[in-house]
RNA sequence: CGAGGUGUGGCUCAGCUUGGUAGAGCGCUACGUUCGGGACGUAGAAGCCGCAGGUUCAAAUCCUGUCACCUCGACCA
């Protein structure tokens, strides 16, 4: 596909700086806002809208599932957090804790939340007792808080919104079960809401979850071949389950603890969507999460009936998509700048020629491409047109990540691709985590992604001692 | 936590070297003309120059301290 020319100025070019382009286009379109604390940003309506119908997206879907939401407090009692060792040396290093209430200092410090697994374990030993209480398939929506040393908008922030989901099974087998299904849920998100195809897979030993025994993965690959931790779901045995002394009486009327299971995606999300699909005019959002789907620009708006038929067509569109008509005194030039930097899908122009034929303008936000439609037909035409769209940007990030997706035979060629070509890298591995560290250290931050589901033969060895390998591991730097 | 950088109308910044009435562009408000790729004219509103000390007749400007944020690295969704 043709790349497009440059039309906004304000926008630093992708192949100049990534990492201001980002920026630009976070402020740009109007997502966020810096705030007055360090790494904590204001949701502007349009981004929040975003994020929004990323999560109608997956709740909808959490429901068929028969979970159900709940919410749980933001603060936990030290004593709480420190039941599960693990856990607590995972995350205590970067909690916020409160010490003060009401002018005097507490007897016992309260963490806010990083994450809230022994929340829900601390109310699941009270509310299971019986194996006709489970499964428990519980979720929230909230905010958790993680004291970050370095902070970019939605990518990492010290407070960020997301979904945990946090559940209780009778056995080992179903909470496996349910932990890949979790998974597979927000691999549907993925490719269906946000159009981005991720790598999918388990996490090594040393890059598991604080407690857990196995964790599973999505990674989705940025424009630039960075790599984005972009949703987890973990398996966590009956490990917490015993910590907490959550028992329940089994249909052999003996006493057992439940095998759990946690789960969360969050505004990184958002993150991944600018990354993987924007380019220099600024955000191309997925239909199906876009904010405004189709807007509307009148052209020659003062002319009789131009203003008329453009309303026409916003309530004719408005019963089916998200639709904006923008009848503001600013230039169709300058709607056309403003829209592009808003990722709109597909934009209708409609003027007094148009009008005459019976017609009206489209022009698709991926490819910049514009062709006439019939008005009579329009809903059939903006339908069909936003699923093309859609697949098309899903197609484009597959194809981004295919070409810089790369084989690595042995230590050398490894290291080669390290060096000189961004995206990720396909390799075997022995399963000795002390071959990440020193792949880790000679590349400069390449770190094992996952163990794919479907993992390929390259060579018998370890691409970095040598030995006998047992997996295949996708590569890559990240954010 | 290491290394850089920046704080001046809403935004981007100039002014600071050499102290002397606080500026520009964009945006905003009103009216008029415009309208198929960021239109134009006229009139207007808007800043105790991050904060605190100090030097001085006089500080955005010099000195000291402090806070905040941004970017890049090491750690994490």
């Amino acid at each position: 596909m043709a790349q497009q020319k440059k039309m906004v100025e304000d926008i630093t070019s992708m192949d100049v700086d990534f990492a201001q382009w980002y920026t630009d286009v976070v402020k740009k379109a109007e997502l966020a806002d810096y705030s007055s604390v360090k790494g904590c940003i204001v949701y502007e309506p349009y981004g929040y809208a975003i994020w929004e119908n990323i999560q109608r997206e997956m709740d909808t879907r959490f429901k068929k599932l028969g979970v159900q939401n709940v919410a749980m407090p933001m603060l936990i009692p030290e004593s709480l957090l420190q039941k599960e060792k693990d856990h607590i040396e995972g995350f205590a290093p970067e909690c916020a804790v409160v010490t003060q209430g009401g002018g005097e200092s507490l007897a016992e410090k309260l963490y806010i939340r990083p994450t809230s697994e022994v929340l829900f374990c601390e109310h699941y030993q009270k509310v299971i007792h019986s194996y006709r209480d489970l499964p428990k398939l519980y979720n929230q929506w909230c905010s958790v808080v993680r004291w970050e040393k370095t902070t970019r908008p939605f990518l990492r922030g010290m407070e960020f919104l997301w979904q945990e989901g946090h559940t209780m099974h009778e056995t080992a087998e179903e909470a496996q079960e349910f932990t890949l299904k979790m998974l597979r849920v927000y691999e549907e998100v993925y490719r269906e809401a946000l159009a981005i195809p991720p790598v999918v897979g388990r996490k090594t030993e040393k890059e598991k979850f604080a407690g857990a025994e196995a964790t599973y993965t999505l990674e989705p690959m940025m424009h630039n071949g960075v790599a984005l931790q972009g949703g987890t779901t973990h398996y966590f045995g009956d490990g917490f389950s015993k910590a907490f002394g959550i028992t329940f009486t089994g249909r052999d009327n003996q006493l057992h603890a439940p095998f759990q299971t946690s789960w969360g995606m969050s505004t990184r999300l958002v993150g991944a969507v600018i990354m993987v699909h924007g380019d220099d005019n600024g955000l191309v959002l997925p239909p199906r999460i876009a904010p405004i789907q189709v807007v509307i620009v009148p052209i020659a708006q003062h002319k009789p009936g131009v203003l008329e038929k453009a309303a026409e067509l916003r309530d004719r569109l408005g019963e089916k998509f998200r639709v904006k008509l923008d009848d503001s005194d600013n230039s169709p030039g300058w709607k056309f700048a403003q829209y592009e930097m808003q990722g709109v899908p597909l934009r209708i122009e409609i003027g007094p020629r148009d009008i005459e034929q019976g017609q009206c303008m489209f022009v698709r936000r991926d490819t910049g491409e514009k062709f006439p439609r019939d008005l009579d037909t329009l809903e059939e035409k903006v339908a069909a047109s936003l699923d093309i769209i859609h697949d098309s940007m899903l197609h484009r990030a597959q194809e981004n990540f295919d070409s810089k997706t790369f084989t690595a035979h042995n230590h050398e060629e490894f290291l080669d691709i390290a060096a000189n070509k961004p995206g990720f890298i396909k390799a075997m591995w022995c399963g000795d985590s002390a071959c990440e560290d020193k792949l880790k250290e000679e590349t400069g931050g390449v770190k094992s992604r996952c163990i794919p589901f479907e993992e390929e033969h390259i060579s018998d060895v370890c691409a970095c001692c040598g030995k006998p390998a047992k997996h295949m591991l996708y590569w890559g730097r990240q954010y």
